[in-house]
DNA sequence: TTTACTGCAAACATTTTGCAGATGT
DNA sequence: ACATCTGCAAAATGTTTGCAGTAAA
């Protein structure tokens, strides 16, 4: 349930040869911080005194996708939105769609359902989503 | 494994007080036989010499997804892709990346699971998301 | 000093919408 | 006959890109 901090972001992204600038910098702590799924838009809206273009935080979460510092969210209608989170580990999400406060779930329990579905299917299974929606305690009370 | 039947959508849509257009039979045909996760603009294409326009398409599709008919499912970067599925019963999917072919996964194991996060997280879970992504049999030749 | 990165503005792709005419019931 | 639906073209939305200047290493 602990999210990723901001630290391991900065020293990932280096150590993977990127610079560390002041708008990542900025975009991983926001959102870090935050704890919630957000869209480039809330991220330019969060940060709008700190004068961070949104070509660069569209530039940053993409940069954070393929480094598995941050996911993307898709619920259908909505833009994407993005989710910081733990490169080392394989997990899912729950997360509120009130005020997209998001959860970690930290086991994933589908490899075995994974393989079922591979015998049954005659597909090879690469990659799965999963993802709880729902409304968090804040939102509920 | 068996998809769901154009009549079937055709009736359903006539029972819920909507006209069965020209357009509409055609989107829910293809999609229905193609089974497989298809853009508007795989649609568009397909119908090309049938004349259907792409804001029809897309008027189409909202409506199947609003009565179940059709299920949109986004991979990141993608457009929305959608799948023709029945109505009467909750199931998830199996997707090829290769060629979009989609494959029903009938049960769904995750009640029990979204109980236990629940209990865990402090969340009501309203809703998930599984969806498998892989080869089919086809595409890995 | 060198290369990668930023902001801006323009381009792009996808999806939505208003409206006049066509179609299903 | 009537309401709903379609096609078209225009608009809106979300995201990407080229380029000249800026900042990190």
């Amino acid at each position: 349930m602990i999210r990723n901090k901001p630290r391991n972001a900065f020293a990932e992204l280096q150590s993977r040869g990127h610079k560390l600038t002041q708008p990542r910098r900025l975009v991983i702590e926001t959102l870090v911080n935050q704890s919630r799924a957000m869209t480039a838009d809330d991220l330019h809206q969060v940060l709008a005194e700190r004068k961070v273009s949104l070509a660069s935080i569209y530039r940053t979460l993409d940069l954070l996708a393929e480094l598995h510092l941050a996911e993307p969210v898709r619920q259908s209608g909505d833009e994407a939105r993005y989710v910081a989170c733990r490169p080392e580990q394989h997990h899912h999400h729950i997360i509120c769609t009130r005020c997209w406060q998001v959860a970690d779930i930290d086991s994933c329990l589908l490899e075995p359902v994974a393989k079922a579905i591979e015998d049954d299917s005659h597909f090879d299974v690469e990659s799965h989503v999963l993802e709880f929606y729902g409304c968090c305690a804040n939102c509920r009370g």
